[in-house]
RNA sequence: GGGCGAUUAGCUCAGAUGGAUAGAGCGUUGGCCUCCGGAGCCAAAGGCCGUGAGUUCGAAUCUCGCAUCGCCCA
């Protein structure tokens, strides 16, 4: 509708200017919206505004020659006006808006699906966390945040998969193996103190038992130190990383594929990478190790890639990774990181810039902290102490559903209480209740409609018209903004932008419900309303689908 | 000491490309069930958009200074 009425608004400023009622002019930046309030009419513009300066005219005089050459709009405009400044304000027929509720039932699913993408391919990597111990509850965020973004960059046209970056190659492994060693002599009887920094969650002691149990470990207290590390480590990394994919799978996270940094290593990747940065002078060596020469790229300080101790470091595989990624094909690269990494964003596009690759090619979403509460209060955290709640927990305890919504409810740079118990809550304390509960009364007046005998409206073949209160015209019109909210929330990044639409969408409709009933005695009435409650539930289920929430059809 | 992000109603937070009288939930107060599910709805009260300047027809939004908070790096 904004499309059709900005391309409506630029012909008849072409033809303004042809008449030569305005001189000549580029046509400028100018937006058709939604207005605030009723009385200046459905849709506005800021276009006569705009030209106020090139064409030296004021705003008003201008609008006035824009509205003589715009005509009727298709039928789509009952009456414009000029108001404020030079706003032109369009009052539309309802018709125009009923036009969407049949489109929406023909497209189904499919309704609000735009072609933004034109079938790029964009990897979203996310969660990606060092398989040394259960996913917590931060993790879950960047989960939700992760696969919500690559539903709503798929829906908006981009070929997008998902994927996660497995650091199975650096210290952290090694650490893990010693802890499950550690655990498993106590466990044997050892009064060796457990080390300090390294995992000393109760799992740790839970898998060196269960290692103990296998017939591999078995004789694992018997191998020399480092080979009965390597096999704890080995072996808890594979148990772990096998936990946090079922996680995933108990959260509906379905990533496609585990890129292993080990096999990045160990296939030269990173070598080649090194020569690949060597050949363009961006490496050099300086107090015994070596450095990329990030500062030529915006970054503060040049980094190290491999340490005097011949280890390399996280950040040359990242390199590697990364232009590995591009390697397979993928024009953009969306990672989900956690913020307290962000001082890592810019010496990774600093790399990307050093291979001569766009930095704008990678967006680093940046995901704030969350803060666990029940009832108001703190719930404490921390992977060190190894006291922290799991994700799993959280899941087991509140529901998918609820903990995707809750987490989806920010936009991802701000910190989020979740507070467990309004989360469980089946009430309208818990925003997912509400927006789900608007569906499933959907759903329930089908029920009724059916029991009662009435039929199923053809959507394409019912008159509308009597839609006519301004509640039916206003849900029409909301429905008509999905796909370009859908569109934004892509362009963005910012799947909280979809729940805070499907909230506001789920109280529009219970105001309706409660003020309409749609089953009455005229059928021409009834049917016109089961039409639009159709789409209406159809817009929900579509929109609770991009952030990977359930549309039951009961609670 | 440098850098990043924040600051909007009592609380938690939305406010895309600058637009007309700044929104929602919770909480508070008062109403609505002979009814398609009251897990809902309606209404009221509640604001110096941290602060000072600048940019322009117009600023919560853009620029700069300052204050407070959080995080990253030495």
């Amino acid at each position: 509708m904004k499309k059709t009425l900005a391309a409506q608004l630029i012909k008849a400023l072409e033809s303004a200017c042809a008449a030569g009622d305005l001189p000549p002019v580029e046509v400028p930046e100018f937006v058709v919206e939604k207005t605030k309030q009723a009385e200046h009419g459905d849709l506005a513009s800021n276009l006569a505004m705009q030209l106020a300066r090139p064409c030296r005219r004021s705003p008003r005089q201008i609008a006035e020659v824009l509205l003589k050459h715009l005509g009727q709009g298709n039928g789509l405009i009952q009456r414009t006006e000029i108001a404020g400044p030079g706003f032109i304000n369009f009052f539309l027929n309802p018709a125009a808006w009923h036009s969407v509720l049949p489109q929406i039932l023909a497209q189904g699913p499919e309704y609000g699906r735009g072609g933004w993408g034109a079938g790029a391919k964009v990897l979203v990597e996310f969660v990606s966390a060092n398989p040394t111990g259960p996913l917590h509850v931060g993790h879950g965020r960047g989960a939700a945040l992760g696969d919500a973004l690559a539903r709503v960059l798929a829906f908006s046209g981009f070929d997008a998969q998902r994927e996660y970056y497995l650091n199975d190659a650096g210290n952290q492994m090694a650490t893990l193996g010693r802890s499950v060693l550690v655990r498993a002599r106590q466990l044997r009887g050892s009064d060796e103190p457990f080390p300090d920094n390294h995992y000393k969650g109760d799992y740790i002691k839970d898998l060196a038992a269960e290692l103990m149990a296998t017939p591999q470990g078995e004789g694992l207290l018997d191998l020399p130190q480092d080979q009965a590390m390597a096999l704890a480590s080995k072996w808890a990394g594979q148990k772990i990383l096998d936990g946090i994919k079922d996680d995933l799978a108990a959260f509906s996270v379905n990533i496609e594929s585990y890129f292993s940094e080990n096999s990045l290593v160990a296939g030269g990747a990173v070598e080649r990478t090194f020569a690949a940065l060597w050949e363009r002078n961006l490496l050099y060596e300086a107090e015994g190790a070596l450095w990329f020469k990030a500062t030529e790229f915006g970054d503060e300080k040049d980094r190290v890639v491999k340490r005097s101790n011949g280890e390399i470091t996280y950040f040359a595989s990242d390199i590697a990774y990364h232009l590995d990624k591009f390697r397979r094909g993928y024009a953009s690269l969306v990672d989900v990181w956690g913020a307290d990494h962000h001082g890592y964003v810019p010496r990774l596009k600093a790399s990307l810039a050093g291979m001569g690759r766009p930095p704008e090619d990678l967006t680093v979403v940046l995901v704030q902290m969350v803060n666990l509460l029940r009832n108001g209060e703190p719930v404490a955290m921390s992977t060190r102490g190894g006291e922290f709640v799991t994700l799993r927990e959280v899941v087991d305890e509140v529901g998918g559903d609820s903990a995707r919504f809750i987490f989806l409810t920010r936009r991802s740079d701000a910190q989020l209480d979740f507070d467990l118990e309004v989360a469980k809550a089946q009430s309208l304390d818990n925003p997912v209740f509400y927006v789900q509960y608007a569906h499933t009364r959907v759903k329930a007046i089908l029920r009724k409609a059916e029991a009662e005998g009435v039929p199923l409206p053809d959507p394409a073949a019912t008159a509308l018209d009597c839609l006519a209160h301004a509640a039916e015209v206003d849900l029409a019109k909301r429905l008509s903004e999905f796909p370009e909210l859908v569109e934004g929330a892509a362009r963005a990044l910012e799947p909280h932008r979809i729940t805070y639409y499907l909230h506001d969408l789920a109280g529009a409709f219970h105001s309706y419900y409660n003020a309409s009933h749609v089953l009455v005695d005229d059928p021409g009435l009834s049917a016109a309303r089961l039409v639009l409650i159709l789409a209406v539930g159809q817009v929900l289920a579509n929109g609770l689908g991009l952030l990977g929430v359930s549309a039951p059809e009961k609670m």
